[in-house]
DNA sequence: GTCTATACTCGGATAGAC
DNA sequence: GTCTATCCGAGTATAGAC
């Protein structure tokens, strides 16, 4: 019920908030209202509809879970400070926004239209372009050889997947929510160090 | 619309399919109908009503994302073999049930509650058990120092993830669904080599 | 711009005939 | 056991006053 930000501000929060938490189809719009404190005729008076609403928030979703790390990916670097920037980086980025990963993919999942725009050419190019600077590094001898795009794969899913998995982690590994926190911080080293050794660099 | 298995195994199989495409907020008691070829008012003969058809689902998924792969963990393996056969094991079982991870994660991120009878004591001291043998074998240095959680973690995610993140795994690395089934199988010897050497075994 | 009241649709659930 | 018809609550959206 913050006074400071505009109601439209406020709207989108509290969106984004509801939408990431439940999903599309179980995001209520009355519950979106209560949250940002205003009344439901509200939403549509600023964003026409459901859909609207949700288009936003996904959109910069897509940003949230894409943005920095695609400058790591896409800078000229030396494979394993890429590596360990890469894993520094994302793994930051997803403390920022925890529960964007499982909804986004949980969106994707349900919407295959949405993927193309999601992964742009753009988006496709810098990650093959990790691929192909993995496959130079094997080429090289400077690596072990391996599959580049099982590694790209790995780097990815080694980073996202506890924020994804988050409440099976936690009870498996009997972490509270500080706990989980600690351990996420840890990954930061322990997956660099894992992708190196893997790699044998 | 076979007619060979009885009405309730029809229902149940339609019900799981909709459950795991569309979660429970998303699925329609309608479209279970339909897809089992039968009327809506025959969801409710059999099961009283849409709680009562997800509980049965989902606690079947439940065995379908955690049965195998408990075995291999619980079982008496020196730690390179266990941890190639739970790759192996665990993504064949993966393969056999694609939808179901994101399914039950998404679900019980969204039902806190049934957390604890996911994971419940018996599956948490199979993995504790796992993170054990990992300890031991780091204390008698022969495998490179590394925190058993982590490596449990990854193991389970390097398996997973690429079933929760399917639709943007194809659309970036350019796979149609046969280039995704290979690619998976690719994974099993990728992802154990993976994890041995980045284990240094 | 913000509210209250209300229209309308969708979907889960039940009644009751066969 | 299986169907048709229908009820009813929930939830999105709009009308209209202030």
């Amino acid at each position: 019920m913050e006074k400071e930000r505009s109601t439209e501000a406020r709207i989108f929060e509290a969106a984004s908030a509801v939408f990431h938490e439940k999903g599309y189809a179980g995001a209520r719009m009355q519950e979106i209202a209560d949250r940002a404190g205003i009344n439901k005729a509200m939403l549509h008076y600023y964003y026409r509809n459901k859909d609207k609403l949700f288009e936003g928030v996904f959109r910069t979703a897509r940003l949230q879970v894409l943005g920095p790390i695609l400058d790591v990916i896409g800078a000229d670097l030396p494979l394993p400070v890429k590596m360990e920037r890469a894993v520094h980086t994302y793994i930051d980025q997803l403390v920022a926004h925890p529960e964007v990963p499982a909804f986004v993919l949980q969106e994707l999942r349900r919407h295959p239209d949405r993927v193309r725009r999601f992964i742009d050419e753009e988006v496709q190019l810098l990650f093959q372009g990790l691929a192909r600077q993995i496959r130079e590094a094997d080429r090289r001898a400077e690596i072990r050889p391996v599959p580049p795009e099982h590694v790209v794969v790995n780097l990815i899913g080694l980073c996202v997947f506890p924020f994804v998995g988050r409440p099976v982690i936690q009870a498996v590994l009997g972490l509270d929510e500080e706990g989980f926190e600690a351990f996420i911080q840890e990954r930061k080293q322990t997956v660099t160090t894992f992708i190196h050794n893997a790699l044998g660099l």
